[in-house]
RNA sequence: GGGCAGGUAGCGAAGUGGUUAAACGCAACAGACUGUAAAUCUGUCGGCCUACGGCCUUCGGAGGUUCGAAUCCUUCCCUGCCCA
């Protein structure tokens, strides 16, 4: 039922960062072959930010090796958090939600994350179920098995607490709270991104205190944005999202840094390892231009999240638009009252909203950046005064179809 | 309760009475170039206007001093540290 240890080993190690202790994971999955057991791989999610991108898709890929090797995938929605909120100075404008919310991003989460996960072998929880239960008395029994000292042996709360800066109380609860999440579901291996590591031996220690084996943890890296500098995440704007439309993540693919062309394949597409060799030697003899590679790229990512019909249209589709510079097929479309005498462009714009205000859109022109018909528009006080569609085109991006009416 | 340090544009961060709509960095946007929405270079990155100029609104909130304030004063709100 169970591929052989070696096997398993090699592919869970794939793009992970970590995996503590690396020992005891071998000989989990061994014991898991011999009782012909799955292990329950636990995955904690975030429910208030409802929209999945490759970053997410990082560790949820390698939830999903856990599930191809017949292990069971466990999500916890972190729903108690979601409801009571979260006061830390970080992202102060988190709200709390009601239990509707926290189900209906719990749904959400679930529908998205299938996208990468099997539906097969998985299961998801959400932690209120016990944590709610906990009385204040519970809590106290909880935090006595962890002290001061070693809560700060996590770098971010020491350099905070060296530095002279708030550490709140509650910050101290929460790998507590995620630890017991451990405890409840009987986790034998806990995933997450680098920066819950912390978070995650706690959920050891805690574990232990409850005559538990305590799980391995295993992290992934955090996955480098399109802009090259942040790790990626929405409030940046610098992300693709899983579910996005074939356009979109094949043509934001190719607008990451080349650096990071390496990176994406490994921990983000599920080409073969030798592939990723190659890809490897590929981009450092310089022999073959980086962007073929960064091709391969965004068509394995489209596929991977629609498939390779999609995956061909959208490369097409980007060659015409952007290399040989024509215009997209699939332009919004738009009606207008068109007055006698037309419309200045500036006007026009606005009215579109295709800018926010008419000095962006004066600067635009001025830049060079608007076409109407594909060509280009010199003057601010232009007036457009068609009887026909024509095309508005601001940058290189944004194509609108408008039709006067 | 007392003392202190802060709250500046999307973010980080200068500026501490007058060429300050506010340096600089990042992000973003446009152009050139290209290998693509990469890299590099250039420009832009409060709003409005009958624009190489003019007007209005911004530096936590509200008042005040001043010819003139992001810069000084009062007060309020918020954040952090220290002492108790």
């Amino acid at each position: 039922m169970f591929p052989p240890v070696n096997e398993q080993m090699d592919e869970i190690r794939r793009g992970a960062e970590e995996i503590i202790p690396e020992e005891d994971l071998a000989k989990k999955i061994e014991k898991s072959i011999k009782d012909n057991k799955p292990l329950n791989i636990k995955l904690g999610c975030d429910p208030s930010r409802p929209d999945l991108h490759l970053g997410h898709s990082v560790v949820l890929r390698k939830l999903r090796q856990f599930q191809d090797l017949g292990h069971k995938a466990i999500l916890i929605i972190g729903d108690f958090t979601g409801m009571i909120g979260d006061p830390s100075g970080r992202s102060k404008t988190r709200p709390t939600l009601t239990i509707e919310k926290t189900r209906e991003y719990g749904e959400s989460y679930y529908e998205q994350a299938t996208r990468i996960l099997s539906t097969e072998n998985i299961r998801m929880v959400y932690n209120s179920e016990w944590l709610n239960e906990m009385t204040f008395a519970d809590v106290i029994k909880l935090a006595g098995k962890y002290t001061v000292a070693r809560m700060l042996e996590r770098d971010d709360f020491l350099k905070r607490y060296k530095e002279g800066a708030a550490i709140g109380i509650h910050e101290f609860l929460y790998p507590l709270a995620q630890a017991m999440d451990s405890v409840a579901i009987e986790s034998d291996v806990e995933l997450g991104g680098t920066d819950q590591k912390f978070n995650l031996l706690v959920g050891r220690d805690i574990q232990r205190e409850f005559d538990m084996e305590p799980q391995v943890i295993l992290t992934v890296p955090l996955l480098t944005g399109t802009d090259g500098v942040e790790k990626m995440s929405k409030s940046l704007n610098n992300y693709i999202g899983i579910t996005e439309t074939p356009k979109e993540i094949y043509g934001k693919t190719l607008s990451i840094p080349d650096k990071l062309i390496y990176t994406y394949f490994l921990l983000t597409t599920d080409v073969s390892l030798e592939r990723l060799d190659e890809i490897k030697s590929i981009l450092e003899d310089g022999t073959t231009n980086p962007r073929d590679v960064k091709r391969e790229l965004a068509r394995t990512l489209v596929r991977m999240y629609h498939d390779e019909d999609a995956a061909r249209q959208a490369e097409a589709e980007f060659d015409r638009v952007f290399i040989k510079k024509d215009i997209p097929d699939d332009i919004p479309e738009m009606t207008l009252e068109m007055r006698n005498g037309g419309l200045g462009i500036v006007d026009l714009m606005i009215q579109t909203s295709l800018v926010s205000s008419k000095n962006e859109a004066r600067r635009l022109i001025q830049q060079g950046g608007v076409k109407v018909d594909n060509e280009k528009v010199g003057d601010i006080n232009d007036r457009i005064n068609k009887d026909k569609a024509f095309i508005l085109q601001v940058g290189k991006r944004k194509f609108l179809k408008i039709v006067p009416k």
